[in-house]
This record gives C-alpha cells, structure tokens and sequence, in this order.
DNA sequence: TCATAATACCTAGCATGCTAACTAAATCAG
DNA sequence: CTGATTTAGTTAGCATGCTAGGTATTATGA
C-alpha cells in the first residue's frame, strides 16, 4: 500500500493539474500561465523575471517559456530595467488585468471541488505532509 | 494558506520524481522506466502494452515511449501475440531480470527517505487524501 | 456475409518541469 | 583598471504526461 504513495502522488499531481487546464481552457490558460500572472499580481507589477521565477519555485527557464506565450497571447509586457541592463521587468497589459479577477475565482472553485469530501484538519495534515516531503527532498537533492 | 495546496502538490510530486531519477541514475533508470518494469514484473512477463498502461494508469502513448526506450537500452522485448495479431506481448531480457531487485530496492530507500518524518499514520492520511482528489478529479473531467 | 464498431499499436505534437551552456552586463578583487 | 566571478536572460534538448488521428485486425450486428 505504501509503495504506492509515491505515485499516487504523481497522478494526483496530474489529475490536479488536468482539471485545471479544463477549467481554465475556456479562458485560454494553463496551469502555468495561470500560476506565472497570480504569482505575478501578489508580488507585484515591475518585478524582474528571475524575481518571478524564485517567487514560484521554478527555474528561469521553465518560466521563460510561460512568459513568452503570455506576452505573445498579450497579457504581459516586457520592459528593460531602468537600472540595470541586464534585467527586464513584467507588467500586466490591459487585457491581462482584467482576466486576473475571473482567473481567481475559477482556481478557487476548481480546488474548492478537488478538496471535496475532505475536512479541514485533513486539508491542513494534506499540506504539512507534502511539505515535509518536498523538504526532505531539497536535502536529498543537495546531498548527491 | 490552501491556496498553495494545487500548487504545493505539484513541487511534491516533482521533487519526488527527482530524487528517485538522481538515485535511479545509477542504473541508468528514470522513474517513469522503473514503474513500467516493476508493473510488468508484478502483473507478469507476456501481457499487452495495453494490459500494462491500464496497469501503471497512463494512457498507450505515454507508455509506448518508456517501452521504446527499455527496449532499445535491452532490458525489455516485444513479442508478436500468436492469438491476436494486433497485440504485442511484453518479455523480460536476462539482463533486464537482473536489475529489477537491484531497482526495487533503491526505490523502497528513496521513498523511506522521503517519507521521513511521517508517522505511519500521517502517510496512511496523505495517501487517502490524495486517492480522494484523483477520484474528484477523474468525477469533474468526465463531466466536463 | 459484409459494413461498422471497437481494440491495439504507433506517430505527431502540446504542456511543463529540468539541466547545460551561451551572451551580455554588473560586480569584485588584486 | 583589468581579469574573474556572478547574475539575468535565453536557447537547446531531455523526461513525462496528454490528446488527436492513422493503420491494421478483430468483433459485432443487420
């Protein structure tokens, strides 16, 4: 039974993903472009790419690529830093603000049904567990 | 705070895939190779493609890469079936037998790792909430 | 029996994460 | 000041899941 965890993990991780990409079809977004523009709002217009990334977890270039198809659907802009040539800030577009408050709601509904049937207590032990995972996992990673 | 769970169940699921691909490494294994050669080995050498996908719960194409892969690195083969012509049946190599107790040890390691922390009944709580979303989500992207 | 449906395998291409390695710019150290 | 290191952005390519759609074979039903 426990050797299974592992990848019930990982399907539960993809089903996840997969109904949001469901829901936010209608929209036009994907999970991650979904998470880049929320994650993008909270830290704040102006913020540079590798800020963004580090914000999110991910490395630069997995974001680049969600920031290129974002730009070019045109929810986001991308400006030289005043400050330092080598860096580039992001902004929302017009167009971007106004899917940001709809694209909340839908996330929250989505995860609102996928944590269906599950208690708060269970939602809070759900989430300790895969922290403590991801973070025995940094140590092992470091470690090799 | 559960805002982050979708996306906290995604890191999870990715780290752990990580550090089972670092340890893996070794014996030239990623994760997805090691699941379809220990599905195999349970369900047993001569089954279909298709009895194997439905096994591991991905879908055949996802599947057919991992076994052109497994075959080519000569640790699979393919047989043709003598009672359906469209089915392939699914063999071990020696040397493909060789390496599987090796595998499954490394991976009940990686797990024990990565699970640390975690009384028996906190896993057996994760691996109930996270059978619960995968059956939420497989009930929403039916409906849909 | 013969057309239609279902099944098995495969290819093609999307979505998303990663590392490796490049360029340009800033910073640091001797 | 100049060479070495660090940082930001990027491209290239691997790993893995998926759906869509094609081909061959089997099963089904009128």
């Amino acid at each position: 039974m426990e050797q299974n965890i592992g990848w019930n993990l990982s399907r539960a991780a993809l089903s996840w993903r997969h109904v949001v990409d469901l829901y936010m079809s209608d929209l036009g977004f994907t999970q991650s472009r979904w998470i880049a523009m929320l994650h993008l709002k909270r830290i704040g217009e102006g913020c540079t790419q590798s800020e963004l990334a580090s914000n999110i977890g991910i490395e630069q270039p997995s974001l680049i690529r969600t920031l290129n198809q974002l730009c070019e659907a045109g929810y986001l802009q991308r400006k030289e830093s005043e400050h330092d040539a080598r860096c580039k800030t992001l902004w929302f577009t017009s167009k971007g603000k106004e899917v940001l408050q709809e694209m909340q709601t839908i996330a929250d509904q989505g995860r609102h049904a996928l944590l269906d049937g599950l208690s708060d207590e269970q939602r809070e032990l759900l989430n300790d567990a895969l922290l403590s995972i991801i973070k025995n996992a940094q140590k092992m990673s470091s470690k090799h």
